[in-house]
DNA sequence: TGTACATCAGTGAACGCGCGTTCACTGATGTAC
DNA sequence: TGTACATCAGTGAACGCGCGTTCACTGATGTAC
């Protein structure tokens, strides 16, 4: 009954199966708990139950670990984003195109409300974001080297920076609608992020901290308006 | 002539003078280099030129060196807006009332205009400092512990956060030239200090570093159109 | 004005800690014959 | 189908480093008499 496969024998952790995945999920707990800068190579291997050196059948560097983490961690923005925009009301819920049947013929929406709600939607859920996981939201920006190739709004595409697109494609949303004049269109999204970016910054590290939730989310409301009228 | 002031015979750094100062200096240069966490006790007294543990005699922590050395952040960055403020053209000069002779009388100024350049020459100052100093700009906003006090409208008040301070009197200034109706006044100095301080974490750490400077400053003129045209 | 003395800002050595990284190794896994 | 062997993902021990902090000390400064 001592089969080899039922007790295994000794050295458990061998062959651990993907280490690579599972080190780089204990930086996102480590990051979600402490930030970028609690991403440490000895800590993720220790939480995952293995040597210290077995890191670097994976990674090159502790730099690499970090520099994952934090891919990571934009990703899980990113989704958040979609999700959120996921959950508005039919023809609203936007260019994923995914084909559920098109039900887009119960209530044609007014494309220019649509188009500020999409916004909106996405401004909210990057604050719900940071509020709900400032470690993870401030690991998402703590870009380890310089990755200055990442500066245009041509961006990773995949998975980093996915918020950015996310937003670029909201506010072509509402040229396509109108609601936002073709020439005041390109940098939109520069202002845009950093008004929404600057109160999640000051919300959760800076002198705003501690600002209670309805005061909170009427500022939140404040910048947001802000946005629809003044871009 | 060998006289015990002229030369000091041994331990030159004896009696120091003032070494909470110096050590506070040093920590300033630190942090502009390397931002809030180069802030380190010993790389601070080594700067000096002193033990380690002499640091011990003027601060019971490291992190009170740190937090002393956030503070002088805070206020060089209150200081670059206030001396922003001081190059305005006469009128415009601002609310620090030194009566420099009264020459009041050569241009009166729109008063609508005025309160508009100096809110728009503090923004323009704020991200300046940003770009300048990374380092320091970062080390204002990293408050050590929780100092949950500071969070209010009424702040430390003599250098920390002046900042703040600064852009509510600025935008009191706009309701009293009638750009600013007086029931859009409260909680807009989050939103105008949330957008521009956004776009300073974004172009020193975030994706939007390495944009050139044509393009930066164009979107800087965006976020400050943004916050006149739209609070 | 000169002397004894308390004060206290500095010294030098040492500690324990956690970190990143390197080294020689081991033994389970998968492949070639 | 069974056996020899190369591969390579893990181990365990050790390194050097810089950090914050503590300890007993020393000697210049300022004060009381």
């Amino acid at each position: 009954m001592a089969t080899p496969a039922a007790d295994r024998p000794k050295r458990e952790t061998y062959r651990h199966g993907d280490l690579r995945r599972a080190l780089i999920e204990a930086g996102v707990e480590l990051a979600r708990a402490g930030g970028p800068d609690a991403i440490v190579l000895r800590a993720a291997t220790r939480q995952v139950g293995v040597a210290p050196n077995a890191a670097y059948r994976h990674f090159a560097d502790a730099r690499a670990l970090q520099r994952a983490v934090c891919g990571a961690a934009q990703a899980e923005l990113a989704r958040a984003m979609e999700s959120q925009l996921g959950t508005l009301p039919e023809d609203a819920a936007g260019p994923l195109d995914d084909p559920t049947g098109g039900t887009a013929e119960d209530a044609k929406e007014d494309p220019a409300r649509v188009a500020r709600i999409r916004l909106r939607a996405l401004g909210e859920a990057y604050l719900d974001f940071a509020l709900a996981e400032p470690g993870l939201f401030r690991t998402a920006f703590a870009v380890p080297d310089d990755m200055s190739g990442s500066t245009s709004p041509q961006l990773a595409g995949d998975t980093g920076y996915g918020a950015f697109q996310l937003v670029a494609a909201a506010l072509d949303g509402m040229v396509t609608a109108g609601v936002l004049s073709v020439e005041r269109r390109p940098g939109a999204e520069f202002v845009a992020w950093a008004a929404v970016h600057g109160l999640a910054v000051l919300l959760i590290d800076g002198p705003l901290r501690g600002v209670d939730r309805p005061q909170l989310e009427d500022i939140g409301e404040r910048v947001l308006d802000m946005l629809e009228h003044g871009l």
